[in-house]
DNA sequence: TAAAAAACCGACCATTGGGTCTTTTAAGGA
DNA sequence: TCCTTAAAAGACCCAATGGTCGGTTTTTTA
């Protein structure tokens, strides 16, 4: 939380080409401005993913933190505007915490992406409320129907293929994986059984299908393995 | 189109507990409102996929078949029961024929679902405006907004695992596939995999994506051939 | 062929939702 | 203290939507 007001700080001083270090009471302004735009995101989150983005109505949101209209259209063009805001200042930096800082040590890779996925399908496994894997959910609720937002949906997809592939493709380096591997394509394959499982997940017996869901991967990591296994 | 209809009005003349075959223009009757019906239900399924449940009115369906209100609210109760009588309609039966019948022969079963899989994805593919696996995206839409719809397609689903965990166990009895094989394991893996390429098809260069899913999913097919393969 | 039933029409209603606009409040700065 | 301006309030607008209802047309039955 105090990291993305940090974070939001500094990429708007910049944009506004003068440093508000100099004015002190620059810095509060800013930093409530933020606070409230931060609130709404973040609510707006909540809700979107929970109940879907054309069945989220702007006063929903707006009822949750006791704001108005007003307040909104202040902050924010349009519901849309809103959205993608809130894809680029929390949906970016969620699937990157969970998905892709996780991989980018040097590690054993397929360790790594066993490890992530565990921790990522038990923490949905523990959320009471769960809807399934918020980049996928909207990337079907919005593919065909705006193509702008599909765009930046697209972005992060892209950017976990490629930390991906480049993942694999380290584990080949390192001998741990075969290197007749097609890293692209384990890639794809990784995404789509994620993506798919998180799906069946929300359904009953999610840890079941956790476990079981699991236990293939690493089943099918084992092929991946390099032969010649030495360690 | 035809088996449809045979269909419905076996079912029909079964609920009304009187053979409409005494009748003989109770037959008509009875086909053309089912044809009216089938109509909206087509439209409405084609519809509802491409735009979503909640961001397609019951006048959209209607304008595209030039019908008014009245018929609507004259066959069906609501559009929620409207939606239900398409899932038990045409969803079923389109799942089933593309998912489950053709991984019900006797052959070697792991040939069985590459094949289904190919065929399916081939189609998606090939479909010009791909929206993503219908039953996916439904569940997406529903899930956690409508228990009732949630569970009718959570059926759906469970027909699919069942039939697949059947397959594997079929594979496994026959010698082509690991007796150590974990069948619902497998069956999960499988159905998550399914489902989430489609999704990450929806998005540009679906083909390739689809070539190497499917490379992978070869990959992964032959980890669980029998290991003392004869044949 | 006339009555009855089925199928369908389309005006109407209440509510919602995105967005606008004018007005109020509150917090610096001089 | 006065003035400016950011922030927020909330009444209002208008199109869309699910659903209702009284009436009309078409088909079936007797």
């Amino acid at each position: 939380m105090v990291g993305f007001l940090i974070n939001s700080c500094t990429l708007l001083s910049k944009s506004k080409k003068r440093s508000w270090v100099q004015y002190p009471n620059l810095m509060d302004k800013n930093l409530k401005r933020l606070a409230t735009m931060q609130r709404m995101q973040v609510t707006g989150l909540h809700l979107f993913y929970s109940k879907g983005y054309y069945n989220t109505s702007v006063d929903d949101v707006l009822k949750e933190l006791s704001l108005s209209k007003g307040a909104f259209y202040y902050h924010f063009e349009s519901k849309e505007d809103f959205f993608i805001q809130i894809i680029e200042n929390l949906l970016v930096r969620k699937v990157y915490s969970m998905l892709i800082e996780p991989i980018e040590g040097h590690e054993h890779t397929l360790d790594l992406i066993t490890g992530c996925f565990e921790d990522a399908l038990e923490t949905a496994v523990h959320n009471e409320l769960d809807y399934g894997f918020i980049l996928s959910n909207f990337i079907n609720e919005f593919n065909g129907r705006n193509e702008k937002i599909m765009k930046h949906l697209n972005n992060i997809l892209q950017v976990w293929e490629v930390n991906l592939v480049s993942a694999i493709q380290r584990g080949k380096f390192n001998g741990h994986i075969d290197r007749h591997v097609d890293a692209e394509g384990v890639a794809v394959f990784l995404m789509s059984a994620y993506m798919g499982v998180r799906t069946l997940m929300v359904e009953m017996t999610p840890s079941a299908r956790k476990y079981r869901f699991m236990s293939q991967l690493r089943h099918y990591f084992k092929s991946l393995e390099a032969k010649t296994t030495m360690v």
